[in-house]
DNA sequence: TTAAAAAGTTAGACAAGACTAACAAATAAA
DNA sequence: TTTATTTGTTAGTCTTGTCTAACTTTTTAA
């Protein structure tokens, strides 16, 4: 089994890599919070492990392999977060930090009691696709909030961001996901956009949430 | 936070803390499973951080914030093994491993949730005591099955030791914690025993199995 | 009470994964 | 196209936690 520290460089490249720009060590170190030099390090060892490609000054390239053992540490994460939230109670601004823990576990145990628990969930409590026992990660199809044209109503379905801040942002609002809205107008001069759901009417929200409200039309 | 390395030190000294015997180097490198001069050099590092009292050639003795800290780490250790078997549906010989991976996870919030989902348990499923928030340990009077007289009843309330072929050869037995045990007879040739508990009549339980019994008497 | 055995320590090496500093290659700009 | 700037690599250092080998102290036994 690999070390954490390589299980979270899979991780982030797994991210950079659904992006499906050219993955860059520069990018890499960013979001690994540590200098390119040891992201070239790195690198090396996992090509060595055979989950990447890479030549010098090239862009590095998952293999299918690669992307596979991402695929199941990612798993790992988002099925932790729905049982934290749906079997133990935790609201879904609170889960992220434990299964950026828990994602390390080598149990196929546990996980396996989870998906059963949880009755095999296609996404996590923040609309993410949880990818299955095989690897394999289903793409979704939503649009930000603000793609949508006045006038039609669509279905709150994923995240584009789940920081606390922006999930306490939405629990005050009390927007939740499969909430339905109805977009009223947009304002040409700011792109905010005024919206109704559940029992709230008339909500202001600002461009740069509705960038992050992935939704799908009706 | 300490590292896991060091976590696992602590529970080891606190292991052999509790058969308050000295501990030696020696004995706390085969807890470890290393070298004993991995030992010495670790329990350099414990000492610094006010875990230990060592000076050269000397046994080693756990300070009280040393023993609080390991107490807090076996109590995420038992929390979970509790949460695992109660809340989730696994059979005591299936947590143990789980639960060494994760008593390492730094979440007050995790195991605050767990003890009260399981409403504040003292014991966890193999009858140990469950260290409190302020890590203290209360301890237990139990006696080995073979140390009560014939014609006594008993309660089996804990064990001696919990490996997974232990567990099993009790779950065949279907012997469970809190079950009532009579006692019989003691054979004097082997001191081997014949009890009786549930729906079991004149059972043979062998000396070694005795002696790991843990039971309170009538 | 001295020799052998066991217990403990020290020094030096190694692997993992980070760092800095110096350098090389590729890209962008003048 | 030549020069800056950005990107990537190399070499060497550091820390953590392990190891082996050699050595010292303590304990046990003859």
């Amino acid at each position: 089994m690999p070390s954490q520290s390589k299980e979270n460089y899979l991780k982030a490249l797994f991210h950079l890599d659904q992006k499906n720009k050219d993955i860059s060590v520069t990018e890499l170190g960013k979001v690994m919070e540590v200098k390119k030099s040891s992201v070239t390090n790195m690198v090396k060892k996992l090509a060595d492990k055979g989950w990447l490609i890479h030549e010098r000054y090239q862009p590095i390239r998952l293999t299918p392999k690669g992307r596979k053992a991402a695929a199941l540490i990612i798993r790992k994460h988002r099925l932790t977060e729905m049982y934290l939230v749906n079997q133990m109670g935790f609201g879904w601004e609170e889960v992220h930090d434990i299964a950026e823990q828990m994602e390390h576990i080598q149990s196929p145990l546990l996980f396996n009691k989870m998906d059963e628990l949880l009755g095999s969930p296609m996404f996590d409590p923040h609309g993410s696709p949880i990818p299955s026992k095989d690897g394999k990660v289903h793409k979704t199809h939503y649009k930000a909030l603000n793609t949508f044209s006045v006038n039609t109503e669509v279905t709150l379905k994923g995240l584009l961001n789940s920081t606390v801040e922006f999930l306490e942002y939405l629990n005050k609002k009390e927007l939740k996901l499969e909430e339905c809205i109805d977009i009223h107008s947009m304002e040409p001069f700011d792109k905010s956009m005024i919206v109704s759901y559940g029992k709230h009417k008339n909500v202001v929200l600002s461009a740069k949430i509705c960038g992050q409200l992935m939704c799908e039309g009706k």
